[in-house]
DNA sequence: TCATTAATGTGTT
DNA sequence: AACACATTAATGA
């Protein structure tokens, strides 16, 4: 595909004129990433702004106790890495390809000097970031109330609003994750997601596709079964 | 395709 | 929720 093209899906470029486009393209090529891929981490932090531009990418944090909590799953368009010492106060992150992607990395000084040609970008970067933001606190209210299923299926839910492919009345959530990722991300153990997720299959809430991890949801039914529980 | 590893399902404590 | 163990799915040679 074409470099520019890409370049173009990024949430904070999308405006940019054709001429930036191509010089950010010059100085920061297109790197194709396997999944499962550990981009940085505490000890070798993030050199620049990652843009992504195919693909998903998981942020998380380790806690204490050396479990994982995940601040972030991003998709296409977006941007991560220098950027999150903004929003979160600390660097201490890392970050993980969930599927094949498609990544640009660009410096610090390439970046800053970029901001300052084009001060219209740095406004929108804080639109996303508060899109983040925003995101992160409702998983931790989620995280403070609920059961595990009523948190199971808000994270579906969620899911299916970011990363969903409507499929008939079903939508189809495009995010490899495992039912231990999905029990890092609420809190629960990975035997409670696995009945669980059993469970909602039962009830026809969701649906699993014989490929490859990937589930549908039933976006009425979830809301639905989400108020009514506790 | 087959062997190996990873993920999931389930009963028990 | 934690553990043990059986079953099934994914991976890669």
């Amino acid at each position: 595909m074409d470099k520019l093209w890409y370049l173009s899906q990024i949430n904070i470029m999308e405006e940019l004129p054709e001429a930036d486009l191509q010089e950010i393209a010059r100085i920061a090529p297109m790197n194709r990433t396997p999944k499962r891929t550990i981009l940085f981490t505490p000890d070798t932090p993030p050199q620049g702004l990652y843009l992504l531009k195919k693909g998903k990418v998981r942020l998380y944090k380790l806690n204490p106790g050396g479990k994982q909590f995940t601040l972030a799953i991003l998709g296409d368009g977006n941007i991560f890495g220098e950027v999150e010492a903004f929003s979160t106060g600390s660097s201490n992150i890392y970050a993980e390809t969930l599927e094949d992607t498609l990544i640009c990395l660009l410096s610090r000084a390439d970046f800053e000097s970029l901001v300052q040609e084009r001060p219209q970008l740095a406004l929108k970067m804080i639109r996303v970031l508060s899109e983040r933001l925003n995101e992160a606190e409702e998983m931790l209210a989620s995280l403070a109330y609920g059961s595990v299923k009523k948190r199971l299926l808000h994270l579906l839910s969620k899911l299916g609003q970011n990363f969903g492919e409507a499929h008939g009345e079903y939508i189809r959530v495009n995010v490899p994750l495992t039912h231990q990722d999905m029990a890092a991300m609420i809190g629960a153990t990975r035997e409670t997601v696995s009945a669980t997720m059993a469970e909602l299959v039962r009830q026809g809430v969701i649906r699993k596709s014989r490929f490859r991890r990937r589930i549908s949801i039933h976006p009425a039914k979830i809301r639905e079964m989400a108020d009514r529980e506790e």
